[in-house]
DNA sequence: CATGAATGAGGCTTCATTCAT
DNA sequence: GATGAATGAAGCCTCATTCAT
């Protein structure tokens, strides 16, 4: 049996669960509370009593999004083990695999972003990406240091650019992706990590 | 003296221009028509005579901006000369810094991405995007794949991979340094393209 | 206690009368949704719970007030016996009496009117009193055959016609009265019902 | 060679006409000066040359229209000879002919009725029309008191009920007609007259 | 707690009118 | 005189939020 505050927690876990989905299809503006409300399968004034507005539903929805992409992220990179090149290539491929599951609410990101540039809540989106950017450029750029200290890679590598341009890399080959249905963002973020790790190595030829 | 068309096409500019800013700093739902008129210094309803709606002003902003960078890397593109490494890093260079001139701007394009993803202009953006995209992309495939006939570049590379992932770090560096004031994309574009042309290239050394 | 449903009715019927009389005091063009919302003391975006538009609620006053006068006309009708000229007489009187309940409203048909000849419900409109018009001077036609089949009228007497001016009499001496205080259609309405009347038994003396 | 002030007067006609055009077409709320000033092939800001503004052009209108149709009846009425049931027979057949001519415009007396009801313009509409259906139903009236001072009408018919009632009825039936295409205005005015006149006569046979 | 009917501030858009050319 | 670009008041409608049930 479940606590009441549980009860509340799942309650309004399952809001914004809904709340994502239309969020995604139709953009912050183009959103209505009472459509939230009716995916949700609730009333439009319940929506009230888990949240305070549609500002802080929506910041709510991008939190638990962050949250679930962070996680996917964590376990990629906890779950690593050998030479830093495979170490990276296999982050690379775990990175684009766990975003491309969630792909039908990839047009969140953008309003997110889109939030971030303009919006009135843009501080409190500000703020939080350039945490979670720095945050992920840090973990990148240890893996790729750790390879420099292995000798794997070049001592002329700066691993912060490198570690920029991949995690940057993702969420633009999945952009690029999202434009065109034809476009193949996995193959891609293969073919372009190998050719930065061979770059990194020095041009030697690398074995993944 | 300006002719009759001239005039309108030089006040429908100043109206673009005006709203580019607006839109740039409050979004397009956060913009207001009255903002806009009075940022060009024009009664609200002199917009209307420029354009049908609201949308349309955003999107012919859109088109406008387009319009702005595709020169900026044509110009880029044409006055490249020397081996395919070097033009390839000085695209680069340019690309960024012909953005970077438009950085206050910049918000616009997560505007524009948010548009396409869910508004209702979504399918004129997205269509336009997955065009531009592929054109950027196919050009500097090309260049790659020029390299690769000149022996620059190894034959195992994928030309559009790495394409693709290239125009997508200009897109995805700016974004991280408009996150982040400290972020310098610049110089981080420069260390990734190093590394990605020496990646291309194998084992040979490459003087930039 | 009422059914959520019946006093969804009951507010929808309130709105429509509250809109009934701005509409016939300012016309369409001249009532501001504003207007009725106050006349109706609600919010103005109350109206917009019950009605589409001010297009769907005119034409919804529209069909209330058809329907009122219709109801109205049935039961002249239904309560008629005797002869077809008492029947007809006694039908004109109650016509032109139900209407005159109704007159502060008549504008409203002015208003019907001029909407079915040149806003852009004409059509809805046009159809609805083509039909109405047709209808009763089917009813009106059919009394008039009555009357010639039990030898009380002529047979030279075209009974589509006779309906037609007398149906269109009702209509227009009601409109002559709201031009002109001074002028009484029910006297004028009786006077030239009797003459009519006289007019298709041919010899015989009418006693009404 | 015209003068300045004939000129002027012609070209106010002309706008007259076009406007008349369009408001028929489209109502007074829906018409547009721009539309008017295009129909008359002149620009916007003419009209105010000729115009104080858009409901002194309508009202404008509405003097043309009501001097022509009064010219026409009065036509119709200075031509008579004859009996006075043949007169009346001659009137309604030339009043109806000469306003099936402007059928076209017919909408254009919805316009005036519905503005007369509820317009800004409502008492300087209503003055005219309370005038012009008295003038109107004097002179009828004045025709019956000849038949019935020459013996053709009996005395117990009162005259200005009649009047009255026939000229509603050439209103009515233009009406119904502008209704429904299958109906036929003129062939049902002469049907009702031929009762009426008979109605009058006392059930007399009468030969027109 | 949950609901959804009611609300009204807010924003896009229209269009009669003006006035500089 | 004629024009039409510019204007801004006005009005329809939306939708986040409230609150009585």
């Amino acid at each position: 049996m479940l606590s009441s505050e549980q009860q509340k927690q799942r309650k309004r876990a399952h809001i914004i669960h809904a709340a994502a989905r239309v969020f995604a299809e139709k953009g912050f503006s183009g959103t209505m509370m009472a459509d939230i409300a009716d995916h949700a399968r609730i009333g439009k004034g319940t929506l009230y009593e888990y949240f305070d507005s549609k500002e802080d539903l929506f910041f709510s929805v991008f939190e638990w999004y962050a949250r679930e992409t962070e996680a996917a992220a964590k376990v990629s990179i906890s779950a690593l083990g050998g030479s830093a090149s495979e170490r990276l290539a296999i982050l690379s491929e775990s990175v684009m695999q766990s975003w491309l599951k969630m792909k039908d609410l990839f047009t969140l990101v953008m309003e997110f972003w889109a939030a971030s540039a303009s919006s009135q809540m843009r501080k409190r989106f500000k703020g939080y990406f350039r945490q979670a950017y720095e945050d992920f450029r840090t973990v990148v750029a240890a893996l790729i240091r750790e390879g420099m200290q292995h000798g794997e890679f070049q001592e002329d590598v700066v691993p912060e650019s490198v570690a920029a341009a991949l995690v940057g890399s993702w969420d633009a080959l999945l952009l690029q992706a999202w434009f065109d249905d034809r476009f193949d963002p996995l193959t891609t973020a293969r073919n372009h990590v190998a050719i930065v790790i061979r770059g990194m190595a020095g041009g030697a030829r690398v074995e993944l």
